[in-house]
DNA sequence: TATGAATGAGATTTCATTCAT
DNA sequence: TATGAATGAAATCTCATTCAT
């Protein structure tokens, strides 16, 4: 009873999801608010895996061992439920972030570091980057969901912004290339995301490729073997 | 070739088409080859907005002014209608593809151009790319369309493995850096279809990033070192 | 006992029952049990009367005062409502059967007795037999449903095997004419009941040619041997 | 093209029906009336297997080769089809019985014949007594059907009807069982019909018992063995 | 806080039928 | 005589949502 432990269905696949140590002032409602909890993570691994439109409130109802009207008392439909478990997933993403973020580093190694940040949360939990690239998708088809991609899109070039412009202060980016390394960004984390967060060793692998192409490494320009450094 | 793309009025949203009642029988005039192709296209448009489960064959067969019955006329389910577009848009691209590949040239303006083509595409018509961002999502979760998805995969994978080969050989890519280049090339198509081809100057400014990244130009290692190889 | 057989305006013939708009949400003081006796004696009756393919949910929905989501609620699939139909039909019938078998009877006695007991079902539920009858064609039709036929049938044969038995044990039935006896009986049920169940009177009057033709007095050798065996 | 033989599709497993030789005068629309019987003796066997609502246009069409639309040209409408069928096997019916009635027989006698003959006409098409069997049930659920129902009720009645006046006229059937005698034949062969025509040796079987049932010696009253004949 | 029993809207699919060719 | 390309009506089933309890 006093502990907030999500429980999870057996047959639940989705993972755990690491939740920030909430501080326990009172306890009003407490079984609402574990509830709560409890569905948000059940819905992230459903959404995840079937999308929005394929997702049933049945589904994420049985996981949780409720009926689909137990979920109205929590959220007021299933768009809600949706958006709350969006909202969710990106403070997550974005709480570590800012845990991992050591504004002393080079642009490179913090991009990098923001790169193994999402492999090691999808790590802990693999449902999160699914339902986020889930989301790209779904958010782009319904008009309903759109407001809540704009937000998190903000939400996402403010934070590369404050990375970018330490980069460009350090030196590291040429003022004019700026515009480049925003949308190489925005290109690389949505592709990783996208197409390679399935298979670790291979996520794992692209950031090792990402590391070599912003130091040049990854190809050499032909011929005249400009070889560099010696 | 520049097909006269159908038509939408803009409030249409869905199902709006109303379809002008017509006879029954046989209408003039009429070749199942046309209507297919028309299907296609316009298939491959709502599948892109609202993705597989969301499209209604009632969206589409309206678009098309038709009854649903006559989409099961000339395609025997949703699923195969599904494919069909799918297949066809893969061999449009394909087409495209093998068409401006030059192999003369050196890897990274091989890529370059590849992506250029899918810059040349998306002009076109921009629910090629829409579409086939949207499969991606779309077949990872229908375990009935993946199939289809793994077929696609390896004709990708083919073409981008030739072009690596020739890198190799001309001395570009390091022989060891291989699968890191094949898992960029990856990450950077993926994201740049599925994140930014909604906006043709931003792709465009992407292209542009590539390039700098592959010419080791997109950032500078930091502070002194500003120079390298000379 | 003698259940409130639902009424069927008699201009209603399908689909006319029209359906009380009743609000959303749970209705008052309903239970699902009585529900579900409800839709079973009605979805007898469409059975019966239509058959399994030509029955629609939409009729027994309307005749039961719900919608045909509702149906859902209760039977998970038409086919489920069908079985379940066929299953209470059965055992209804052969409850009966138990309750007025006496094995003290001769196994002509017996075998008249249950035909009156066929007889006594048909007048308090002439469902009861057209349902039977009926099923007897769908189950052979649809290779779903057949399953419960082959359950149904060992059903009916264990049980006249049982009076058989006994009629043979008295000397009744000569050991050489078991099988005949049984596939006389087969013949015999099944054809009053497919066709002649319709009339009551009529019925009857089979039921007394039965007798008549098990007595040896229904026919008489032709001519001038009038007494026979001499 | 001058032999007027059907040709069934290979995997039609209808039988081939034995049709009576047709005299050619000439030749007006040769074509259309084999295409005719051809499918009148296809749509029997589809009927037979599928009942009359689960039978489609396309099955027919499918397995006599053409497409629906061609059935049109033939028959005005699926009802049509199915009522000319019925027609059809009908004759065949009665015009078999006709051939095979020797009036010099007993009444029992005569009725065994037409039981056999029902039996050789099983042999040879077995879809003929299917497609009565459930002929029986589809008319009583289709009013645009029932009319045919009764014609051939009448057809049946009329034919034994004439079996039974000679039974009295001889003395075998005693004028009062006469309505018993009626009743008895109909339940015996719609029986026979309905629930053994599947297995050819039980049908047999259920011509011997019937044949014992007239002679009085399927069963023996009990105890007191009334030997008869002492 | 949750369940139980429903609704209404809509989706995919099937099928008899039509009419130009 | 037949095919080709459609229509319209309907059927089964799903699903978000509602409201009494």
């Amino acid at each position: 009873m006093a502990d907030p432990r999500i429980q999870r269905s057996p047959g639940a696949s989705a993972g755990a999801g690491i939740r920030p140590a909430r501080k326990l002032g009172r306890p009003p409602q407490v079984k609402a608010h574990d509830t709560r909890r409890r569905l948000l993570d059940i819905a992230r691994g459903v959404y995840a895996e079937r999308g929005y439109e394929a997702a049933t409130n049945k589904e994420i109802a049985d996981l949780a061992f409720m009926t689909t009207a137990a979920l109205y008392y929590h959220f007021p439909s299933k768009r809600d439920l949706y958006l709350a478990v969006h909202d969710d997933a990106r403070d997550q993403v974005y709480t570590r972030f800012e845990e991992v973020l050591d504004t002393s580093q080079s642009f490179a190694d913090q991009f990098l570091t923001i790169l193994m940040a999402t492999h090691d949360l999808n790590e802990e939990d693999p449902t999160l980057a699914q339902f986020l690239a889930a989301a790209r998708t779904d958010m782009k088809r319904r008009m309903d969901l759109q407001q809540a991609l704009l937000e998190r899109a903000s939400h996402r070039d403010q934070f590369f912004e404050r990375i970018i412009d330490a980069g460009v202060r350090s030196g590291e980016i040429a003022p004019e290339n700026r515009a480049l390394v925003q949308v190489f960004i925005t290109a690389v984390i949505a592709g990783m995301t996208d197409a390679l967060s399935d298979d670790q060793s291979i996520h794992l692998r692209a950031i090792e490729a990402v590391r070599a192409a912003l130091a040049g490494d990854l190809v050499q320009p032909p011929k005249t073997r400009r070889k560099r450094a010696s």
